[in-house]
Formats: structure tokens, sequence, C-alpha cells
DNA sequence: AATGATTGTTAATGAGTTGTTAAACCCCGT
DNA sequence: ACGGGGTTTAACAACTCATTAACAATCATT
């Protein structure tokens, strides 16, 4: 499910975290050490940290914020055996997104676990994904806009390029970076089609006094949300 | 900085909290029950919710499956007074994403807040190409230029001198560096053609009377910034 | 101050881009 | 092969904006 880095230094503690985790289906990489979890975390890539606070030679923060400066965005928890605020907060200042405090269930851990994959997946297969904007919204997976009652079904092409628009919403947005992510290619006829395509969608639109979509000359489009 | 949901029985605790998180920069909107609190979901557009998980005519969990029914990605985040696993548990399997345990913090709360709208915002890094200069601001990517609460949109040409200029502010840029630069290449035309983008620029910034774009005969242009 | 070169400004031109409609094409299931 | 939905191409109208022209103002050099 996920590419793990686990520093522990209490042996039977990071076993047993381990092996529950891939019991869970995750990659573990588990060191015994800040040290070794600093060398391993250079050498590969994770896509979460879960690092023990007190451990030798380089504590867990010290780890957090050495990893911190190289990856802006991987999710940090840690494990602490104090509950002490102080302790907490010092985490959360060097980058840590979670703590669990000792003793924790593994349940627990993984329950906070699942809460950073979950959104480091930017779709989950089974969710609405319904985007609003203006009065509209639009429910990328079904390819459906709504406005107010009415709704209306799009194509794959349409629906692309609306998709692109509202996730810029009033950003313009190149036509070659259209052209690149709806066809994958960029040539005059695509082009073409595009506008066509941004006609159909106008008419959809108008539906929605509160949006326009805006043609910068040479450049590409732009949805205007009042 | 967020536009928060907060559900809080508890009269002093919400206001609080309310009063913390406004201190704080967040938008929030307060309310005493889950029913108001659902209804005021239906009706606003939050960007994270904080429910307390104790609360009379519908509990913080029933209230966040209700919200994930409709929001599978918003973060929600519960309050707690018991401590018992079952309970955090229970948080997370409704789709919560962390929990804070009472008494807890301002500062642990925020911090928690703060890990997830930083986590929500890395889909915009291209709107903040904004360059300020005087009393106005350029956007590159949109190319749209701003004095105050006025605003134009600016074409290509216009665009990639004003942005060298405002790159090279109060510095003498060569002409032939803008020719080079914008057209690509550096002929008697294009270098008249200069000259009346640099009209037009001129006139756009005149509504800012700390710019000023001077001529240094025989060499170039430079953007002065009183 | 006189001269020629450079720059400022405005307006006209026209090449190229976009908007729109309609027809052709293509793919898929019948 | 046929039909239907979706995409692409075609054709033309409408528009935008870079360029050019034409002339005025300014500057550098003498």
């Amino acid at each position: 499910m996920a590419k793990i880095l686990l520093a522990e230094d209490d042996e039977s503690l990071g076993f047993m975290i381990e092996d529950n985790l891939r019991e869970a289906g995750h990659e573990v990489k588990w060191c015994i050490d800040g040290a070794a979890a600093l060398s391993q975390f250079e050498k590969d890539d994770f896509e979460l940290c879960i690092l023990d606070v007190m451990m030798p030679k380089m504590d867990g923060f010290e780890l957090a914020s050495s990893i911190r400066s190289m990856d802006d965005f991987i999710p940090i928890i840690f494990l602490t055996a104090k509950s002490q605020e102080e302790d907490r907060l010092g985490g959360f200042e060097v980058g840590g997104d979670d703590y669990v405090t000792k003793p924790f269930s593994m349940k627990e851990l993984e329950y906070r676990i699942n809460v950073f994959i979950r959104r480091n997946q930017p779709q989950s297969p089974k969710s609405i994904h319904a985007a609003k904007f203006g009065q509209s919204s639009y429910d990328e997976r079904n390819l459906i806009y709504s406005c107010g009652d009415s709704s209306h079904s799009l194509t794959q092409m349409e629906g692309g390029i609306l998709k692109l628009l509202i996730h810029n919403q009033n950003e313009l947005v190149k036509r070659e970076e259209i052209l690149e992510e709806v066809w994958g290619e960029n040539d005059y006829f695509k082009g073409r089609s595009l506008d066509v395509f941004i006609t159909r969608l106008r008419k959809y639109l108008k539906t929605d006094p509160s949006l326009e979509i805006r043609n910068h000359h040479g450049v590409g489009f732009s949805l205007k949300v009042k």
C-alpha cells in the first residue's frame, strides 16, 4: 500500500510495528537509529515516515528536520513516550504531521497512516469528487455538469477541458497545457478542435450567469467565476 | 487563512476556540450543535471542520459521516473529552482525519489545523507569480496588471516587456536585451514596435503615480519605482 | 542654435487567431 | 451495412493585436 520508513530503537517494539505494517500490506524499512534512517531516506524513496522521538545518535526531531529539508511534503508521524505538550509541539515545529503517544495500539497507528495515504492519493476510486464552482458543480468521475436542478452529461473531451479549467479557476490555462493534458499532443488541428469544444462548453455554462470562459488572445483560456 | 466550521456545544469553550482561530487569521463559523453545523455545512463552503464528539441533537461522529457523504476530502478534526481508544478509532472510521483530546492547548489545535491546510495548499503554486512593485502588482502567469482595485489584462508582448522591466526595476534594461528576450530578434522594425508598446505600458502605468518608465537615449529603458 | 538621429504617440493595416456552424469522419455495438 | 454518439475537419465570420506608417517631440552632437 505504501512505502514506509520506520525509525525505532526499541528492538521488540520496532519488530512488532514492522511486522504489523507488513501484514497490513505496506512495504517497511526499519532502521534502528536516526542516523541509519537518514541515510536510508537519502538512498530510497518513501511515502511516509514513522519516527521515534527518543533515539540514540540522532533523535526523531533532528531526523525530521533533516528529512523536511529534503522533502517538503512526505508525511511524518512521531512516536513519543512522553505526553508533555512541549514535546508534541516541538514535533510540529520541525515539520511533523502527527504523533502517536506510547503506548498505542497498532490499529490507531494504522488509522493515522491511512489518513495521510488517503490524502496523498488524489483520487480514491469510490469518491464522488464533485467540484463546486459558481452556482454549478461538476462531477469529474461521471462527467456530469449541474447548475441548480438541471444537469448535463459531458463527453470525454468536454469533461477533460472543463476539469482543467475548474482546477485552475480564475487562472489562465495555456492552450498548449490543455492540448497536452487532454489530447497529449499539440498540433494545429487539435487546436481547432479545442476551439470547437470551448464553444460547446460556453453553451452549457450559459445557464450559470456567474461563469464565463474568457479567451486570452494567443495564450489560452480562463474560467472566470464571479 | 482558512474557512473553518466549528461544532462545539460548550459555550465558553466554543467561544474561546472561535476567538483564538479568528485571531490566527481564520474565518470561523461556530455552531452550537450538530444539526446546526450540518445545515451550515450544506449552505456554505468550508475548508476544514472541527467537531466536538459529544453534542446534543447530533453527535460529532454522526455529523462527520454526513459531511463525508457530501465531501470526501475536507479535513475533519475531532475534539473529544474521552480518551478511550474505541472512541478515537470510531472517529477515524467515520472518515475523521485527526482528533485532539480535551483538555488541549490552542497551540496544539492550531498546529494540527496547519498540517491539513499546508497539505491542501500545493494545488496553486502558480498563482503566486504576482510580483509587487510600487502600489501595483503584475501577475506574470495571467498577464494581469493591477493597481489598487482596478486591473488590466495585458497582451503577450506587453506582458513580456513589463515582466523584464519589473525584474530589473530601477535598473537600465538595454533595447537589445528586450528585443532578444521578447521577440528573439533585433532589427529596426521590432525596435519601432518596442517603442509602441512602451507607450502603451506607460498609459497603463499612469494609474500608479509611483511608477515611471524612463528612456535612456540610445541605450534602453528603466522602470523607476519611487 | 542647427542638424540628424532617436524616441513618443496615434492611427491604419493586415496577418493571424478565435468563434461558430455544419458537414465529414470514425468507432462501436447491433 | 446501419445508426448513433462523439470527434475532427472545413469554411467563413468576427475579432485581436503586432506591425507599419506618419508625424511630433526630444535628445546628442556640433
